[in-house]
DNA sequence: CACAGTTTAGAAAGCGGTTTCACGAAGGGG
DNA sequence: CCCCTTCGTGAAACCGCTTTCTAAACTGTG
């Protein structure tokens, strides 16, 4: 690291004031082309960058954002952060990867970055246990399939008709024995719609609900473990809609286990429809979510955000049944 | 946004002056315990945070690296990057997520991002041509799976014996007709090995490698299309060694297409073995990268990179054979 | 030629911390 | 009782850039 050139440096070369410097830099005030030039020639002849850290003392403001989601290691949260990432790379803001891996702490030590305003603005989507910090209000937050705190707008899926649309899939194959499975929510999450939806079309056709809590943060080995489960407690299940896609492929591994074959003894549907789990698994059937659009809104309202504007406390973009060959 | 509480502040409520809470803050030199405790009290009355901002613009430090990879929406990158955050995380530093899509102006921006120091170092494995930039020596940049330029530090799997292991899988499984998969290098890269090995053991054993380029930054549908190619130019192939497990998995989805069924007439094996493909496609024979290994010794570098100590200029992970059902 | 208006540019005061320096107050040995 | 070390603290400079304030220089008009 060689000494930094800085503005003062530059402005010396050309023989103008620091001011006067910055002033090129910032296309801003009154200034003849021939002062244009000579500073143009010299910051190009010292190489000069500005600083960004002193200039973002100044404006306060850093460009960056926080994503915050459990972990990036997901084929729904991969695609979804590469997806913010684009439309914040677009607007010229930089993405803060935080994967809070269901660590509270870890969770918590990203949103301090927001207080100690070293990010603008946070994008969330983790699944912990609500922090008292959210509670704060006005900040610039925005969750995505999260109910965050009624001070914080949320993106979610239209997970309801998503919830329907999979439920009615598995009814209309012929399945008389549904099972979903769900994370065991303590908080009110958009997912609890995905469940709402299911128990009133079982209901309505006149069969009995049963969801299984498959805990989000817990290792694939021990979901697979509830999973068996399943169908050991009841053997005569011939229908499974998995809150989310590896917990559908889940099922499908475990009923091969014991040799029930999909979709012939079992049929299966998922949620989510990530790129990634159609590349590896094209035979799943899938609600998929629109994970672009969820993406574009959330940086759309957080800008709005940062900027100061109200904005809608929720979004509900459509989803669409992606048929495969397990349901 | 209300005023910031400043440390002049808390200062003027303590009766003291702006650099003895200043030395409160980052316990330096000697104090009293009675300054101290007043210190602290004002601190916490006024509810007290200092801005991160300012203590950069003096230590020349943001405590953030970027991560280049050509997009997280993959399972290995994803996995990789999600180690990589772990690591950088337990040190104290924050991770960028820079996703280069193949663009290398969009490469180009985020070490631009090194340039103006508002990041301390750069983890890159993205497969854009490589960038003059890169070769400003001594910057702290690590490498992992890509050769940037013998100024930069690698990080690699052993790639040959991976090659090797693979190779000598479709042999030993009785392939007589081995074709490999590989991204059209132009440039050196590590990547290379593995078909280097596959060329070495195919000749060996008396058979004629044979290699075709599939470019990474393709969508998913070329892919196909190539993969699909292999079969009509080569019916009689029975072996393939994709160079990583989504284009394995390609070159099933190509054969069961045309009524080939894996393992029955076609063997695979990939590379990679992510987390998420085992989940999701456990059937398939592959070369386990040791992820996480790859990201701590990368983390490593980079601090030492940082730190200005010298590194080895190449570092070598060992890789594993994980034994799926397609070879 | 005086005067108002328009350009142009410098000095200096922030942005919010950190650090160097200098100095006064205890404490301890001769 | 004096001198010297160990403490404890404040004033001021600095990190690099932005901006406000102010003044000089230039333009054109009556």
């Amino acid at each position: 690291m060689g000494k930094q050139v800085k503005l003062d440096d530059v402005a010396k070369l050309a023989g103008v004031s620091k001011n006067t410097a910055s002033r090129v830099l910032n296309h801003r005030g009154y200034l003849s082309q021939k002062t244009i030039d000579k500073v143009h020639a010299a910051m190009a002849e010292l190489n000069y960058r500005p600083n960004v850290i002193a200039r973002q003392l100044y404006r306060q403001r850093t460009g960056l954002v926080g994503l915050v989601f459990p972990t990036v290691n997901n084929p729904f949260f991969a695609e979804l952060e590469a997806a913010l990432e684009r439309e914040l790379f677009d607007r010229g803001i930089r993405a803060v990867m935080g994967n809070s891996e269901n660590n509270p702490q870890k969770e918590e030590q990203y949103l301090q970055l927001l207080y100690d305003r070293q990010i603008d603005g946070l994008i969330v989507g983790a699944h912990n246990a609500d922090l008292t910090s959210y509670h704060a209000t006005k900040l610039p937050i925005v969750s995505i399939e999260r109910i965050v705190s009624n001070q914080v707008p949320v993106v979610a899926a239209d997970n309801y008709t998503g919830g329907q649309v999979a439920t009615e899939r598995l009814l209309a194959a012929g399945c008389k024995h549904i099972i979903h499975t769900n994370y065991p929510q303590d908080l009110p999450s958009p997912n609890l719609d995905r469940k709402a939806a299911y128990e009133d079309v079982l209901t309505q056709a006149g069969l009995t609900p049963l969801t299984y809590p498959i805990p989000f943060d817990e290792p694939e080995s021990a979901k697979l473990e509830r999973i068996r489960q399943i169908f050991v407690d009841h053997p005569e299940v011939d229908g499974i809609f998995a809150d989310n896609d590896t917990n559908a492929r889940l099922a499908i591994s475990a009923a091969t286990e014991i040799g029930r074959h999909c979709p012939e003894d079992l049929k299966v549907v998922g949620f989510d429809g990530a790129a990634i789990t159609r590349l590896l698994c094209p035979e799943l059937t899938t609600i998929r979510q629109d994970i672009p659009t969820m993406a574009r809104v959330a940086v759309d309202l957080l800008a709005d955000r940062i900027a100061g504007k109200p904005v809608a406390p929720t979004t509900t973009v459509p989803v669409k049944l992606v048929a495969g060959t397990t349901a």
